[in-house]
DNA sequence: TTGTTTGTACAGTTCAAACTGTACAAACCG
DNA sequence: CGGTTTGTACAGTTTGAACTGTACAAACAA
């Protein structure tokens, strides 16, 4: 009779903890990751304790390859680390639990990857226009044309240093303060 | 001979303006839309004058029911706008175009929406333990199984209350004078 | 050395998202 | 009123991403 009512308990505070994974792993797609890895990296974060890929595997029931995967995207975006425990061969893996973190680190790897592309882009294309400007053949209504798109690109550029310094800015400790001044003052 | 420096001419200005919005849509995932949705926006941006589904159609050589589905996304993420021009019954479409507005509005709108689903979820969490928590009977080890999992809960809630003020101020004015500060204090 | 364990590359399959064409409702025109 | 234009709902198709199982390479064991 005891034992039942232990194994009803752990099965609740287990069903609530799926509910809460389940809610964050759908909502990772802010982070560009599927479901399936939201779940591995919220399972990683409740066991507390590293795991391994068959741990992983035999948890959520699905192949060691998904695992291995998964486990590569989430190490990726800093969400997930490498663990060693003496004795243990298997590779093991942790949740990166501080999400402040995992947060920032996003923005600076993911976010300035892509803005670094786009600027180069955008300035080989500034440049090219520049060298058609030289030609004085053309005409007063072509080189309004091209100027239209050379304000463009231009403002992309700014738009793009600017990003960059908001990025610098969010892995200052400057971020903390300010926010954490305007939770306090808040509380008054 | 003359005109076919001409058309040489705007070509290439068209070939250099379309890898600009190549790289831009490529990366737009960021934002979780397609590659097609963001070569969408991309077209709109640099067509300056609104345009008609069927304008979108032609330039995309796209079905015109993908144009209206991906216009309809685009001004859920405050990336589009109709616009009006008299004479013109077609729907008419514009791009947002300050890009620092469509970046803060994506925070405020995509991630809070976001966060608020996932608060709720930990929040009836948090309350359904606690209520098991005040059974007398619950073994000294069962209280600190569940214990473990509360204090994961309380942490994710103040992330979560953290993420919101970051969000708040992300739409104030304060943010751009951070960040035009940073900019400037390097200049010198 | 051979035998075992562990992680991953790769080919094939499954499934969901993107896209198309048709068909229709709503708005406008005469 | 019927005829036309415009946007979208919906069903069907295509495409790519997610996932699996097998097969193998690397590391270790004896």
């Amino acid at each position: 009779m005891k034992l039942v009512n232990e194994m009803d308990r752990s099965e609740i505070v287990e069903n609530i903890r799926d509910r809460v994974i389940e809610s964050v792993s759908q909502n990772m797609y802010l982070y560009g990751v599927s479901p399936s890895i939201g779940r591995l990296y919220g399972t990683l974060f409740f066991n507390g304790e590293p795991m391994t890929l068959d741990d992983m595997k035999e948890e959520l029931k699905m192949s060691k390859t998904s695992m291995s995967t998964s486990v590569r995207t989430l190490m990726e975006l800093n969400m997930v680390e490498r663990a060693w425990r003496k004795g243990i061969r298997k590779d093991l893996y942790e949740a990166q639990d501080d999400w402040y973190q995992i947060f920032t680190d996003f923005f600076s790897n993911q976010w300035r990857k892509v803005t670094a592309m786009n600027m180069k882009a955008v300035r080989q294309s500034l440049s090219e226009l520049t060298r058609l400007m030289d030609d004085p053949e053309l005409s007063e209504s072509d080189r309004e044309l091209i100027q239209t798109d050379m304000d463009k690109y231009q403002y992309i550029l700014n738009y793009y240093k600017w990003l960059n310094e908001f990025f610098d800015f969010l892995n200052s400790d400057e971020l903390y303060q300010v926010v954490k001044k305007k939770m306090d003052n808040e509380k008054k």
